[in-house]
Order: C-alpha cells, then sequence, then structure tokens
RNA sequence: CGGGGUAUAGCGCAGCCCGGUAGCGCGGAAGUUUUGGGUACUUCAGGCCGCAGGUUCGAAUCCUGCUACCCCGACCA
C-alpha cells in the first residue's frame, strides 16, 4: 500500500480524552474515530489489526473444535424473558421496540440464543458435545466508558457456547477452552495468566480470567512468577485427549494467581519473596461453566444413552478483540509510539521513500515494494512528499515491526536501512538482501 | 448512578471576570527554502463560539434550561 494513497489521519498532538497510552496512540495513529461515549469506528489501519487478531482467535477456537456461526445483535425480548434475564439484566442492556412496538434488545451476550438454537435441532446425546462460536458486535450500555476500545460500550467479541450431556463432558468442554485461549493469547505475543473469577451476573461455578500483565493495566494482580515462563500449549495438543487437556488445566491452575477482588493475602504471603509477582493487568478473555442455568429454564434438553432427557451442561467463553487490540498496545509501546507484534501487525514492513523524486531512491523503493509484494508481504510504502523526520516519525507511531529506509545518503554506496522497530536495531543491507530479509515476513 | 469538569477552526488552546461582533500554535492549501529524526519564512482557506430561550442598542462573554463529552468513584469482554 502506498501511504500517499491510503487512508492514515495522524494526529501530530495527543487528544486530550486520551488519558492511556493505548487510546492516545490508537488516536494518534489513525486507528479509531469516536463516534460517541463508548462507541468507535475502526479506521483502515485499526481494521487491519482487528482482523488479524480476530484471524488468529478463529484459528484457535477451529483447532480446538468450535464451530463458527454468526447471529444477530438484535434479539427478541421474549427470549430473554425465558431465562429471566430480561429484567435480570438491568439498564445496562439496550432495549428499543420495532415498528411493531415489540420489545427487542441488542444483546449484550448471546446466551438465550445460542440455546434457543440448539434446543431447535439437537435431540441426542450422540451430537454432543458441541461448541459454537461466533464473532460479533456486542452493545452493553455501560455507565462509564472509557479508556478507548478498552472499555466501550460497542465491542466486538468472540463467544463460544458449549453443549454437553453432563457435568464431566461440560468440564471436558470447559477445558478446551482454557486451552485454546492459552494459545490464542501467546500467539498474540500477550503473556496471559488464567486467573479465579467471580462469575458475575452470567452464573456459574467454575470461571477463570486471562490476564495479561501491562504497567497500564487497569486492574491490581497478584500471581506467582511461574506463570511467566510457563510454556503454552503446542499447536499438536489432541484436544479429545481429555486427560492430557486436564493436565494442561492443572498445570496452569497450579500457582497462586489472583485478580484483587479475588486476592487471598495470606497465601500469596506465604509464597517465596521471590516468587511474588505483584502487577497489573487487563483482562482479554473469561470463560465460565454455568451447568444447567439456561437449559433449565429454556428447556434444553437431550437424550441420553439412558433413553431419558438431560438437560444440557453448558458454558460461555468470551474473548474481546478490540479490546486485544488496545491491549497489546497496552502491553507494547515506547515513547515514539506502539511496537505490534508480527502476527497482527497492520503491516509487516514500512518502506520510507527519503527522497521522492530522485531516480536512484524511486528505484530502489518501487523494486523493493513490488518484489515484496510478490512475495505476499504487506509493505506499507511511505512515498509521501514529506521530510525525513516525518517518516520516521510516522513509521515509529504506527509501529510496524520491520523499516526499510532508502535515502540518497546510504543508496550512493548501494545500500538501504533496515530498522527493527522493536530493539531499534539497524542494519545497512544491499537492496537484494533487503529483499531476501525481509521477504521471509509474509 | 453519585461527585467534579469541559464545550470557541480537523487537533491543542486563549478570549469570558470587566458585553462592542473571534485569535494563537499544530494540521490543511499555494509558494520559496530545506533534505537522514515532526525545517524555516510568506500567503491563503477554514468558525450559526454545543443547542434553545432570556437580558441588552449590542452576547463567545451575563441569566435560565437542555444536550454532548471527559475525569474520579461504584460496575464490566
Amino acid at each position: 500500500m502506498r501511504l500517499s494513497r491510503y487512508f492514515l489521519p495522524i494526529l501530530k498532538e495527543n487528544p486530550k480524552e486520551a488519558e492511556i497510552v493505548s487510546h492516545r496512540l490508537m488516536l494518534r495513529g489513525g486507528m479509531i474515530r469516536q463516534e460517541g461515549a463508548g462507541i468507535y469506528a475502526f479506521l483502515p489501519l485499526g481494521l487491519r489489526v482487528l482482523n488479524k487478531i480476530c484471524a488468529i482467535v478463529r484459528e484457535e477456537q477451529n483447532r480446538s473444535g468450535a464451530i463458527e456461526l454468526l447471529m444477530p445483535t438484535l434479539q427478541s425480548a421474549d427470549l430473554w424473558r425465558e431465562s429471566g434475564r430480561y429484567d435480570a439484566y438491568g439498564k445496562e442492556m439496550l432495549r428499543l421496540k420495532d415498528r411493531h412496538e415489540r420489545d427487542m434488545l441488542y444483546g449484550p451476550t448471546n446466551e438465550e440464543m445460542i440455546t434457543e438454537i440448539f434446543r431447535a435441532y439437537v435431540r441426542s446425546y450422540k451430537d454432543l458435545p458441541l461448541n459454537l462460536y461466533h464473532i460479533q458486535t456486542k452493545f452493553r450500555d455501560e455507565v462509564r466508558p472509557r479508556f478507548g476500545v478498552m472499555r466501550g460500550r460497542e465491542f466486538l467479541m468472540k463467544d463460544a457456547y458449549s453443549f454437553d450431556l453432563d457435568e464431566k463432558g461440560a468440564r471436558h468442554s470447559y477445558n478446551k477452552m482454557f486451552v485454546a485461549y492459552l494459545r490464542t493469547f501467546a500467539r498474540l505475543s500477550l503473556k496471559s495468566i488464567p486467573m479465579r473469577a467471580e462469575t458475575g451476573p452470567i452464573g456459574g461455578d467454575l470461571s477463570h480470567e486471562f490476564i495479561i500483565l501491562a504497567s497500564t493495566g487497569e486492574s491490581e494482580v497478584f500471581c506467582h512468577r511461574g506463570y511467566l515462563t510457563m510454556e503454552t500449549p503446542a499447536a499438536d495438543v489432541n484436544f479429545d485427549d481429555t486427560a492430557a487437556i486436564a493436565r494442561i488445566v492443572a498445570d496452569w491452575t497450579s500457582h497462586y494467581a489472583a485478580t484483587s477482588d479475588m486476592h487471598e493475602a495470606a497465601k500469596f504471603d506465604a509464597l517465596p519473596e521471590a516468587a511474588r509477582v505483584s502487577a497489573r493487568g487487563i483482562e482479554v478473555g473469561h470463560i465460565f461453566y454455568f451447568g444447567t442455568k439456561y437449559s433449565e429454564p429454556m428447556k434444553a434438553v437431550v437424550n441420553g444413552p439412558d433413553g431419558k432427557e438431560h438437560l444440557i451442561h453448558g458454558g460461555s467463553y468470551g474473548i474481546g478483540p478490540s479490546r486485544l487490540v488496545a491491549a497489546i498496545i497496552e502491553a507494547s509501546h515506547d515513547e515514539a509510539g506502539m511496537i505490534w507484534p508480527e502476527a497482527v501487525a497492520p503491516f509487516a514492513v514500512g518502506l520510507a521513500n527519503l527522497k521522492p523524486g530522485d531516480a536512484a531512491c524511486d528505484g530502489a523503493c518501487g523494486r523493493i515494494y513490488s518484489e515484496l509484494a510478490a512475495k505476499g508481504v504487506d509493505v506499507l510504502y511511505d512515498d509521501r512528499d514529506e521530510r525525513p523526520g516525518a517518516k520516521f516519525a510516522t513509521l515509529d507511531l504506527i509501529g510496524l515491526p520491520h523499516q526499510a529506509i532508502v535515502g540518497p545518503k546510504s543508496l550512493a554506496e548501494g545500500k538501504v536501512e533496515l530498522k527493527d522497530r522493536r530493539s531499534g536495531e539497524r542494519e545497512l543491507v544491499s537492496v537484494e538482501a533487503a529483499i531476501a530479509k525481509l521477504g521471509g515476513k509474509a
């Protein structure tokens, strides 16, 4: 993509409303635009990151055996009256009426709807286990939205819902998601720590929050240092191996880890001094087992091997991709701007032409750009008629992991400069070497 | 939902006390200059001064009401 033809509204100054670094950088980097309290448009650069996050979330959901569908954002109030949550949910739920004065709502979550879909079709235990998920816009009318997309009212959520014959099966479904989440966050270059959590308004008796550590995180967390070095489950882990999956979960829940509301100071203080990590964190995922909470009022039953009807045991599993965009920035930035992990970078390479109009610079850039494009590498080519300083600042701000800098000075020696955004390391290499080196970043 | 605050050009702000018809910096356009870390200078464009009422010869400025947004707290992917 040529920057001169792209839509990247960069801000030089800090918008005053942005308190935390991710919000500030997302606004400055032209990734989002606020359209109302807690409501944001994703601009092209932001959307690229969001889509990459969603793609990874999908891959890991699919790998674990979950199946994607897509439910509507608007739901009928009657569905929620069945579960009793229409009255229970409170003002956080956006309620509206259609032209026939029917009560509708903009879904804050989809347990009722997925249960309705499930009960309409599934009759036999032989069709279980089943885990259905979608990635869809949610609306929760938070009293106080803040921190940009970190706590918006409208946000994107991946929510999965598992259905099992009994609690034993449901626990395995829960464990599968647990493992899928560990893999998902690891692929996003996030160090996630599962912590025992309150089950909140959704209910149930087993729940974990996945917290990532970030100095600017919103909540206080306490955990064992062991979590920082634990190994992520491998890509070829067998999700059907109940015992193996349970072992991974047992391993990942063996150490102390709690948010401030679940914190037990005595247990934490009993840990060796060196093992104690007290830090700030951001919740990026939340999983629940809630048993028959919805199947009972909504009569979601299947015939079991015993010929009798059984209420299904359910769980739900959320990840907030839009929040993750901000969370990754919180965990990965510096004074100059964002630093994207390769897996979610909006472009893999930023190519800066320091002197557009100069035949040698244009030629070298054109060659690098087209040859990398041919190899499937996403390149953002800054071909604007701007000062070098402005280009460096822009590239640093938007945090593309690799920068290729082409200027008359180094080009006189046949070299271009490659800069690693994260480490700041630079090296002068030939055009050919630059193409070879960056060509593997597709 | 309680407490506090702000609304003036795309962004950041001044002007408001003490009414006289709007200004600065950044950004944008044109030009000269400059060319490896947001260059300098010149010119230009851009505002129902959040909305609605009121007071006044005259309101960005004073009064009343409304709305939006932000911050702190309680709640949340």
